[in-house]
RNA sequence: GGAGAGGUGGCUGAGUGGUCUAAAGCGGUUGAUUCGAAAUCAACUGAGUGCUUCAACAGUACUCCGUGGGUUCAAAUCCCACCCUCUCCGCCA
């Protein structure tokens, strides 16, 4: 959430903003009711200080065994009139805020122009082929590890079983990816996969992504669609100590989406699911730190790829693919065979002081002690099914087998195969 | 799910309708004292919003005693609903 003031004094900035995310919303309607409750705030203050002052009058009068009737009589009127300035001005206020939680962050000067990503840089060879490749769909339902049909009769489209090493080689992932970002010195946390509203509020995914997340409506809860809203929640009206910073979180969880409206091609078999596990990495910051540390961030979570063997490449996203929190962000791509394109796995963000003054995480600086804003950063490290994926369509062999990654091994006993058994 | 107790500043904790501004203590910061430290003494000590052309660690007003409503000229205090914590009971992996 940005502040009423910064929107009213940058007002070319956050036209600008809207115009690069390719967003609509009405500025001049926000200002005049930004005028408006301003105006409303300080009517009501007024009265409330007459009140004060009066009241004050009243008790001690009352005190001194005196009989207030006439200022009682005359407070009754105040009393009335605030009650109307009052009641707009809470409405005033409802409208206003209502407008800021969906006006998304501001751009980062580093945020690519134009509509295109941009390659900041590529690491690994692209795996050749003597044969034609199958993709991690074929694989995976030849190799008996992946289950659409079931998963479908369970539960619905847009879930998937994993069986046998397919279950196995997941939750080899997941434990690979948690330890590894432990060494890098991440605590590990394991939180609830669900969360209050005031939490889903906090990291921007309420109210603007409503139709996109999972809701319990008997108790007011919703299915996490990452395990950055608990994590970043961990410090939400929080006022953390400047020589605390920066406190880096590791969290594995499922992540539940409804993707309302996605289909196609590009996104068969598991690439996209409403349910999917995810270990994901999360920072709170200074804001003299954060971009150093969103750096360190993303080199964490390639540091998997790089250790799984498998090709990727970094992009600096542009104004039209930047998360709606994110001042700042790069996807993660890695290759995938049968598409024969980059595919996302991660997306690492800084949402500078976007999600801290929605969810009212502070420092306190050392020097005037005054308190700041944290600024919050995310990231996958990685993706678990899409990783699956990766590893199914690279490493495959020419009679249907894959080649399990070596540092994979030790977390399934030392198979070194998945094969059909 | 049922019964009971509770939720007050960074922490402990007093405050049952107004006159005094949420007492007091602890902690913290600064200063005095000291060669230095401890002890002692003194001062200071939260957050948000509006206004002061803009900004502010400046001034001022307002708000904040779990959350949201209500009663009243006036609410931490009275009433209602909800949330959370603790104790006991029930159910349960």
């Amino acid at each position: 959430m940005l502040s009423a003031r910064w929107i009213r004094n940058n007002l070319d900035e956050a036209k600008e903003i809207l115009e690069r995310r390719g967003l609509q919303l009405d500025l001049d309607k926000f200002l005049s009711l930004d005028d408006e409750r301003r105006d409303f705030i300080q009517k009501c203050d007024e009265l409330k200080h007459k009140q004060n002052l009066y009241s004050k009058k009243i008790g001690k009068s009352r005190g001194e065994a005196k009989d207030p009737q006439n200022l009682i009589k005359e407070m009754q009127g105040v009393s009335a009139e605030m009650a109307r300035y009052e009641s707009k001005r809470k409405d005033l206020e409802k409208e206003s805020r209502n407008f800021l939680l969906n006006f998304p962050n501001k751009l980062h000067s580093g945020v690519p122009r134009g509509n295109k990503n941009v390659e900041e840089r590529r690491w690994g060879k692209l795996p050749q082929f003597e044969f034609p490749v199958k993709d991690h769909q074929q694989l995976g339902e030849s190799l008996g590890i992946l289950d659409f049909k079931s998963a479908a009769r369970m539960t619905g489209r847009g879930f998937v079983v994993y069986k046998g090493l397919g279950a196995r080689l997941e939750r080899a992932l997941i434990n690979f990816m948690l330890d590894l970002h432990i060494t890098q010195g991440y605590e590990e946390i394991l939180p609830p996969f669900m969360t209050n509203a005031a939490a889903t509020l906090g990291t921007g995914q309420l109210p603007k992504f409503r139709e996109e997340i999972y809701k319990c409506e008997r108790d007011d809860y919703y299915l996490v669609p990452t395990a950055e809203v608990p994590l970043v929640n961990l410090h939400r009206e929080e006022i953390l100590a400047e020589e605390a910073l920066p406190l880096s979180y590791v969290g594995y969880s499922p992540c539940f989406r409804r993707e309302a409206g996605a289909y196609g091609k590009k996104i068969q078999g598991i690439i996209r699911q409403h349910q999917f596990n995810k270990v994901e990495l999360v920072k709170f910051a200074t804001p003299q730190t954060s971009y150093e540390e969103l750096e360190k961030l993303t080199l964490e979570a390639e540091e998997v790829l790089k250790r799984l063997g498998l090709s990727y490449r970094v992009m600096k996203l542009c104004g039209e693919e930047i998360g709606f929190s994110a001042a700042f962000g790069c996807d993660i791509e890695v290759w995938l065979p049968s598409q024969e394109r980059f595919v996302e796995i991660s997306t690492c963000s800084n949402c500078e002081d976007f999600q801290a003054r929605r969810a009212s995480i502070k420092f306190r600086d050392k020097e005037n002690k005054s308190t700041h804003y944290v600024h919050t950063l995310n990231g996958s490290g990685l993706a678990i099914g899409r990783t699956v994926v990766a590893i199914l369509e690279n490493f495959q062999q020419e009679n249907g087998r894959v080649l399990i990654p070596e540092v994979l091994r030790p977390y399934m006993q030392g198979e070194k195969w998945i094969e059909k058994s």
